[in-house]
DNA sequence: TAATAGTTGTTAAAACTTTATACTATTTAA
DNA sequence: TTAAATAGTATAAAGTTTTAACAACTATTA
């Protein structure tokens, strides 16, 4: 599960954050100045940035500011006792994707960050029986040997997988694997369908009128 | 600037987020029940969504979750004036980008909306002199005529005219233009390269060594 | 249950896109 | 000023996507 940086200079409440997300099962790592914090992520990489705004030496802000400069695009949520309008225009300028007031409602504090994190990252590598699918590379395998398959038919497979069990609308596909405008024809469609069945004959399985859906059990 | 659909059954509210908007400079529709906005989808395509999620027949949730079933991805802000829990989960849960409590604090909804619009949306449509170039179908048009350039020149295309006049590198052209792990020779790169110059041999310019950039002026 | 209309599955070929190759031109630095 | 490196161009080869024609299946209705 996702690996989070925790940056609060308050000891009590950054162990009840420590606490509550391990309870839920991410990677936490703390930090209760900015200076550690920065050491820890040449450390590690991170899926996630959970930082407190007002801290000692120098704040939240000026840190992610620091790292974006570097490149980094993880994800950030802040968390602030201060309400000025000030504090909230720097945050959403620099790139935080969300922004919560204190005292903080841990249930919403996890909703939101699944919400940042849903957008983030879906896995990059899924296992499909003896197959193995790299859906950032849009490569599938087969016992570590890449397979001959072209790049729509992988793209269709992504989507469907993902959808995890969920029926996915031909339109929906259409959507996704063609740019608006361009020609995307049913006949295409059901072109790279029968593809994967090569493949997979068992798993894919169409919904009348509807879509198809990726059956596993 | 961006399209807003309003979705708010209080005409009073409505009316306040119509004028507000409007004066920040966004074009906005306004329907005070689900159906309506239906209607409102099928006539344009929308930046961002901001739905209330009470609201007389079906609530707001089962509006965005009709329209993601049909492979629409324009992001949704939520208003609810529910606090439970409940609500809360089952907005995130079907891909609402965010969620605020009433009463809403107008100022915050605005820097939330450009949060959730510059992770979506960059210029659809972009003007280079005679050309016109829709980012988002990826197509050149030369007075309204599609002009016959390929997916990936029309991607490097995009990639250079959003960069703004800053140099990209090669290694990000590549990056960018090819799924990792996949090919991506020098050559590949210098043949788009040659085709985008039969059309903007002014505004392509090669930084030795280094990559390219676009120039205007 | 047989006929029919509408979907879906399959295959092969046509159309199109991308990449490789071979060659030329330009820039840089010794 | 020349060699080496980098960049530009045209064309051919390789690869991918779409079309099209037809077969198989499913649901509906006589």
């Amino acid at each position: 599960m996702a690996r989070i940086l925790v940056l609060e200079d308050d000891q009590l409440f950054n162990e009840t954050l420590e606490d509550f997300l391990e309870e839920e099962g991410y990677t936490i790592e703390c930090a209760l100045d900015p200076y550690s914090a920065l050491d820890l992520t040449y450390k590690h990489v991170f899926d996630l940035y959970l930082f407190d705004v007002n801290l000692p030496y120098e704040n939240g802000f000026d840190l992610l500011e620091k790292l974006r400069g570097s490149g980094d695009t993880t994800p950030a949520i802040f968390l602030t006792s201060r309400d000025d309008k000030d504090s909230l225009t720097q945050g959403f300028s620099i790139g935080a994707d969300d922004y919560m007031k204190k005292p903080i409602d841990l249930d919403e504090l996890l909703l939101r960050m699944q919400a940042v994190l849903r957008r983030q990252v879906r896995k990059e590598r899924v296992d499909i029986g003896k197959y193995s699918l790299d859906t950032v590379a849009k490569i599938l395998y087969l016992e570590d040997k890449a397979l001959d398959v072209t790049q729509k038919a992988i793209e269709l497979l992504v989507l469907l997988v993902q959808a995890d069990g969920e029926v996915v609308s031909s339109d929906e596909i259409k959507n996704r694997l063609w740019a608006a405008g361009q020609s995307a024809s049913d006949g295409s469609l059901r072109v790279y369908i029968t593809q994967l069945k090569k493949y997979f004959p068992e798993a894919i399985s169409n919904v009348r009128g509807i879509g198809y859906r990726w059956v596993t059990n």
